[in-house]
DNA sequence: TCACTCCTTGCACGTATGTGCAATCCGACT
DNA sequence: AGTCGGATTGCACATACGTGCAAGGAGTGA
């Protein structure tokens, strides 16, 4: 839980709520806020690293009303998407980048996500970096749910899925929901089988009433293959099989092709995520996306119009912007 | 005007904006944004001075919901407004303490005035260093609204007040409506007259819709009188018959009593401040007190119910409070 | 074209801030 | 009571940052 229910947190938390109220909002120096507190200085930094860290100081940076870049707008212009481009080193290599983007991305969903309502997320490894940097922000009454099955040949995925997920329920003070099935199931029956108990429908139904959406996007043939196509998740032959079904990426282990079609691809009739059609009609669908290598997983996920809000790197906005 | 018109300019604020994702969303170092600027590190110190001046960075401090200090909760049960107490140390002399007040204020100013309202603001020591220090906020379609007239003897009053007008003005793109009358009539039936022209009654029609109030409070019997009692704007005698009259404090020019009343006070005829009718139809009257001697002028405020928000320091706070 | 002014830049310096480390405090369990 | 582990503190150092100053540049008017 987020609130500070022990109390001895809550003295560090005053404290830390009057030194940022006396660094940020009457310029005084560290050291003048230690004698005021009566501690050392080098206390007051970390309390003030303490009070960043956990959303009490709350930095948001206001574009001019308007003012978005060339490149936002050119991107609104073609595809009808608002787009947030994120200053990157054109230099910077595909870690780094990814890195940077996850960072402002966790600095800013505060903005989208509030008391009573439900977020539904993915899982990744940018969903994973995200997560490790979200400022919280309390919420009421909100939920965090999984959009797709984390379990592989291996691990049942409560590993590394739920540890996303709580951060982000641990994050916003919301109530997290798992979805505790493989990725993929075996036999598709399995699956139409599962989805007829109640746990489940209820599940999926809480989905179908999310009001944010976040993911990454997926991008089987690229250099760097995205957690799924590392993880073992998928066997050579359902590689083949994606190949051979001109598939460019996958949203939550949705897979899609080049036009955003999902049909007639077998690997979705065993997959976990939510039919598109519930994503689109999810109010707003954030979408963050790195490196060139997912231009073509990008291009048609915009295709299937599966995004509102695109967080994205300089350099892929300048290349997905380049082709005509 | 607040608005980059000048493209010159907007080279300038996209950088800064640049900047600022780099530096407060991405946690780069100046040096590293430098680089990627093409300038020098403090080029950049500049910009981020600069971003956070113009208000294109924004720092808020949330207090975790709810949690009000102590003080806060006090305030608020007994005289039901909402106290925002701000930390002062104790031994900080009195323009200390009003300096700081101030500046919080001017901070978190942006939080309560926006597009399409009215906010009508006072003038006087404290107006006068909140004016000097209000992070901008860009607002379409809104308008300043000076409270009361400024002239005196030696002065029309056009410099002091409408200094601190268009300082309001300029930070929120707002339109500045002067009132350029003297503080106080030397005759009654001038102010009787001059309100029934048209100009006039357009702008206290105005005042009559405005959706926020500023102000600070005057105490004449203090001893660091406010800038009524000492710029020239009141003779021996108008003291004297203020003494009387068991005057502790005006607001806008009007003065008040100890149990907030105002009715039998000549001096109230001749003076050109807001009604308290108007004050109290307002739906938020931000009130700004620093400084113990303004205590007696407060409690009077506070009976007047003239204030829905008020900022004060620490000292005073608890002296408000310690009181039966 | 030149001279003048005002604004912007980078440098250099001093101050302010972040952080590894050892000492200390605090609570818990034996 | 004793002792152990984890968290918190202040110190000292390295780094990051703000700012006066002089140099350079852009614009203006003669």
């Amino acid at each position: 839980m987020l609130l500070d229910d022990d109390p001895a947190q809550s003295d560090r938390t005053r404290d830390a709520l009057t030194a940022s109220q006396l660094y940020y909002l009457q310029d005084l120096t560290m050291e003048a806020i230690a004698q005021e507190l009566h501690t050392s200085r080098s206390s007051v930094s970390r309390l003030l690293s303490h009070a960043r860290a956990t959303g009490l100081v709350d930095i948001q940076i206001r574009s001019p009303l308007d003012a978005p870049s060339r490149l936002e707008q050119e991107i609104q212009a073609r595809y009808g998407v608002t787009a947030h481009v994120v200053p990157v080193s054109d230099r910077a290599n595909d870690v780094d980048r990814l890195e940077r983007v996850a960072l402002s991305v966790a600095r800013i969903l505060g903005q989208y996500f509030d008391s009573n309502m439900i977020m539904g997320i993915a899982w990744g490894s940018t969903m994973s970096a995200i997560s490790r940097h979200i400022t919280p922000k309390p919420t009421h009454n909100s939920q965090i749910v999984q959009l797709n099955g984390a379990g592989n040949m291996s691990t049942t995925g409560l590993g590394y899925a739920s540890e996303i997920l709580g951060r982000f329920g641990n994050a916003f003070g919301a109530h997290v929901q798992q979805f505790p099935v493989p990725a993929f199931f075996d036999d598709p029956l399995t699956r139409q089988a599962l989805w007829r108990e109640r746990s489940m429908a209820r599940l999926i139904e809480m989905q179908g009433r999310m009001d944010v959406a976040l993911f990454g996007l997926g991008s089987p043939f690229s250099e760097v293959p995205s957690h799924v196509y590392a993880g073992g998740y998928l066997d050579p032959d359902d590689f083949d099989a994606l190949n051979r079904d001109g598939v460019v990426g996958d949203v939550a282990t949705v897979f899609f092709r080049a036009d955003g079609s999902t049909g007639g691809i077998p690997l979705n009739e065993r997959g976990t995520g939510p039919d598109f059609a519930v994503l689109q009609r999810t109010p707003r669908r954030i979408c963050v996306v790195s490196g060139n290598s997912k231009l073509p997983s990008l291009r048609g996920a915009l295709c299937a119009d599966l995004i509102t809000d695109l967080f994205l790197d300089e350099g892929t906005a300048r290349a997905l912007v380049a082709t005509p």
